[in-house]
DNA sequence: CTTCAATCTTGACAGTGTCAACTAGACAAT
DNA sequence: ATTGTCTAGTTGACACTGTCAAGATTGAAG
């Protein structure tokens, strides 16, 4: 993504884009955290103020491309409810769950963004916008296994929080590779498996 | 914690500890991402750069923050798992979850700095070491589960990875404040119940 | 009293985010 | 063709940052 830079170019035609490209670029090197707008005006062969003026300022950068990922991961998720549609409810909650992690580990640079480079997502109202209708996502898998069950006596908030907390979790111990000793050379397929598979061994349906 | 500054002191007597300290303001200020070695020397008393004498680099002073962090983890970790000694081992390892999501949100510019500050864990020894002997407290206390239950066919790896992200991920979303439409208005003990009950629930104990 | 190592300071350097002022080009109206 | 105007991008400056080398100060051991 790195653009020799010969002279001033005033009309890029897709300059938002590319700098987003040369953001990921960087965070895969060297972390959210580790990021400067600088560095991605370079890499897009713009000068050091570009991103600015596009962005406002650098969390306005990190936000638009956390907004991306939501966008990516919402779709991710959609399409895991569909292609498990034959299945159960709790199937198809499951997939969701996998997607989850799969897109954290299959898409770092975004996860990293999103969850850990200290933006205030509420602040960014597209952001959070997006952020929400990817979590709709998730309720509405657990709506369809509370109604399928006929669970009564089970909060859906509750259950919403706790496969949230289950995906989101595993997705951020994968991303770290802070796994437990002895369990570091398994797949992150395993890790899904063994998971979401606890989550059924304990529900008595696996 | 902030000190007037009024002639050079060479012999602070515990700077590293007034450093730190100075760090858990700034941090619970601005969060990790916005900390700088020059600020907490401002705020502590002393130059620009007594914080790395001692620390090194700045990813050394949040390693070394980060290392208390797990310290006060483990005890209370384990503090849990002593005053659950009468229950079930199903309820002793609940209380270790409980005690991790507190952590987190009683001391969230510890958990900020350990899970989301960018330090690479691995490569501070003294870090990554109290890391693991904070994770052998859930270990240990899966083990005890499995022995009790009797359980065969289950692998305790897996079954600490399911534990292990069920109460980080819910330690991030509390600690985000990203929690579902409907559910800010609930303390954290409702979401602790909420979820280690919805284990139980699953797991046809509760 | 001397030496010495540890502690902390001073000063410098390149890199950073942000802002104001400027410029180049596209495009429409005249 | 000329003009005007809006958007996209540049340039230059400022204060702030992490890091490093060199110096200053101190407590303690001999």
């Amino acid at each position: 993504m790195t653009v020799s830079r010969d002279a001033a170019v005033y009309h890029h035609g897709d300059l938002p884009n590319a700098l987003l490209a040369a953001l990921s670029e960087i965070v895969e090197e060297k972390g959210a955290t580790n990021v400067s707008l600088r560095e991605v005006a370079r890499r897009a062969g713009v000068s050091h103020s570009a991103p600015a003026h596009h962005f406002g300022d650098k969390e306005g950068m990190l936000a638009a491309f956390a907004e991306r990922g939501f966008e990516i991961l919402h779709d991710e998720a959609a399409t895991a409810v569909d292609n498990a549609a034959g299945g159960s409810a709790l199937i198809r909650l499951a997939a969701v769950g996998a997607a989850y992690v799969r897109f954290a580990v299959d898409h770092t640079s975004y996860f990293d963004v999103m969850f850990r480079s200290g933006i205030d997502t509420p602040s960014h109202e597209h952001l959070s916008a997006r952020a929400a209708s990817t979590l709709a996502v998730l309720i509405g898998a657990v709506d369809d296994l509370i109604s399928e069950k006929g669970y009564t006596e089970v909060d859906p908030r509750h259950m919403t929080v706790y496969f949230w907390s289950l995906a989101h979790g595993l997705a951020s111990l994968a991303v770290d590779r802070s796994m437990p000793p002895g369990l570091d050379e398994l797949t992150i397929e395993d890790y899904i498996a063994g998971v979401f598979g606890m989550s059924q061994h304990l529900n008595g349906t696996g």
